[in-house]
DNA sequence: TGTCTGACTTGAAACGATTCAAATTGACGG
DNA sequence: CCGTCAATTTGAATCGTTTCAAGTCAGACA
């Protein structure tokens, strides 16, 4: 149908302007050499390079200078809503570095998770950025990346070991917020839904709220206090968060709030507790975490503790763009691993305790 | 730190097994000539590939053959729940291919999917799928696509003339459903919320709410019909819906139920109702349209006409992945536009009429 | 013995860019 | 008129694969 377009080559500008594909490419790559060149050379190449609508050739260009303009993005699951705006903190980052995203989605399975590693390899992406919140598989793997001189950065997660950046939310922090923001309502009997055990936030927030309420000689029932399982089904917070939701209200023990995991599982929450017919938020407040999209959208709106989920996909970027560039300049670098800020979000799902209440 | 490892070529390949780098390329490609490559060859240098960890090199492989095993996946704007799941299925069905997709997110701005379009260009995609369900730029650029041999598809978008390939919902049929549902139901006095002109599912979806409702000697009030207006705003759909769903409630008619332009918009009309004391479903149904994930989870959950989004991705894939087989046996091939069969799905925030109602 | 078949393998030329060491040029001081 | 120097520009090698036309070689056949 359509007449082949020929590429427009480096040797085609250089001919078009009268000079060499050396000083073409010198001259278009604004290379150090490119101090010496004539500004009138510079021009002809440069009008030459556009009236022909030469397009640098990325393949080949990284053939010599070891170069791929890419970046690896492995998503352990792209249906997880928290998802959504790390990856889009992480393309607006890549973006104004120029570098391209090479999109990964591991679908929680290890051996999608290790042929997806295989395949960005083989296209030689300079970096690789790991999404990995709700995640049960092991990620040792990424440590023999070093040895590939390609860094690394989680997000969500952290790889023992000093190979490996991470950015992850500070959890103890967030589990404070969430505790104190309830206590402050004036709530005192209070259920918590924790994370499950294999998660990494789990621990911390947990830690976090246990802390809090030893600071204000607030006792935290047990026979309010469940877990959720060790599972790796898509959506399992919001299931769970609604099946240990209705088990806690089985238990006949009276609370006036819940503190979910994450946001899935406050809407579980929220679900089970509206089918039971307790009002949220009028009979119980629920506070979730996380932040995600949904959560400002849903009815009633969710309090809860927000990560700075964009942010945090543009702190793993400018981590490894430094990495790449000092391993370019040969400059010695290491890794580091942050801890962002949580922010308590105050919503429609909490309300303050009516005066008549309390023990 | 690391000891930089030395890349395994062919070459090293080569050596290892006795044989020419030639035969190599041949073999591990399982190239034509591949037939006549003795089986003891094969496997000694299979063997030989297998025990240096060899790994083609995609770049140098492109340079030489033209194929980079990369398609371009740009989305107009990731932010966007009903691109979650399209992503889903377009990132499924190229893993399947052994594609690779390159990741880029316009923002919904001109500027930005040009700049994406060129650098996906210098990466020599193979394809490229656009994802364009709200959006308000003219991608017309695709249609030069087809010039540099690059198959395109879209998403929730048509572009004129013959060069590009498009999957979209049939919209018609849609609407049709969201209004059988409600009438059903026996609601007889219905709100809409039409989608903003620019739009191109708009006009369909309103069209088959008109012809259902004409079948059916069913009088759509024109003061209870209201249109969103042409904005590019991120969540425009659920701020509309919530405007506009107030501004209908102020007009002081009646109605028992809205029909919404798509989920987004719903919400908002759930969120106004809420707001302004009206309980959804039991005084007002609401229905939206795309079914994106959330929806199933809200509270209540919603209503909608199912939009197969990951079915559509797999669909987009199939058909430039035939496109691309097409170009390289220089077979002939034409794009097709295909409309997926919506469905409903009924859930919560929809109710029958009591038996005292009616006029 | 010489030639002819297959049946396998391979040499060498691309592909399009980058990178230095080296070439060219013109001017200038001696 | 020559040597030197600074200011520009370039030749040619190289990156790792793929691709055919062409090579090799053992045995079969005349």
């Amino acid at each position: 149908m359509s007449g082949k377009v020929k590429m427009v080559t480096m040797r085609d500008v250089a001919q078009a302007s009268g000079f060499s594909p050396a000083t073409v490419s010198i001259v278009l790559n604004n290379a150090p050499l490119a101090r010496y060149i004539a500004p009138a050379t510079k021009k002809r190449i440069e009008d030459a390079a556009k009236k022909l609508g030469y397009r640098p050739n990325a393949m080949a260009r990284f053939l010599r200078s070891r170069r791929s303009q890419t970046v690896g993005v492995m998503i352990f699951d792209i249906t997880d809503p928290f998802c959504t705006p790390v990856l889009r903190g992480i393309e607006n980052a890549l973006y104004q570095s120029s570098y391209v995203p090479i999109f990964a989605d591991a679908h929680n399975q290890r051996t999608r998770f290790e042929r997806y590693l295989e395949m960005l390899l083989e296209h030689h992406v300079e970096a690789l950025i790991v999404v990995a919140n709700w995640l049960f598989v092991d990620i040792q793997l990424l440590a023999d990346l070093s040895k590939r001189n390609i860094t690394a950065a989680t997000i969500g997660w952290e790889v023992p070991g000093d190979s490996v950046s991470s950015v992850m939310v500070d959890n103890e922090a967030g589990g404070r917020l969430a505790l104190e923001h309830l206590y402050h309502l004036g709530h005192r009997k209070i259920a918590a839904i924790r994370g499950p055990k294999m998660l990494i936030d789990s621990g911390p927030r947990w830690k976090g709220i246990q802390k809090f309420a030893h600071s204000v000689g607030l006792e935290i029932d047990p026979s309010l206090v469940v877990q959720l399982p060790d599972e790796l089904e898509a959506n399992s917070g919001f299931e769970g968060g609604y099946r240990f939701t209705e088990e806690l209200l089985e238990r006949k023990k009276k609370f006036t709030a819940v503190l979910a995991f994450d946001d899935l599982t406050a809407f579980g929450a929220i679900r089970a507790l509206t089918k039971a017919g307790v009002k949220v938020p009028e009979q119980c407040s629920v506070v979730g975490f996380d932040d995600v999209p949904l959560s400002a959208l849903a009815a009633p709106s969710l309090t809860t503790v927000r990560q700075p989920l964009e942010a945090m996909g543009n702190m793993a970027v400018n981590l490894v763009v430094e990495g790449i560039k000092a391993g370019l300049e040969k400059r010695d670098w290491s890794i580091s691993r942050h801890k962002m800020t949580p922010e308590l979000v105050i919503r429609d799902s909490t309300r303050a305790m009516l005066t008549a209440a309390d023990d």
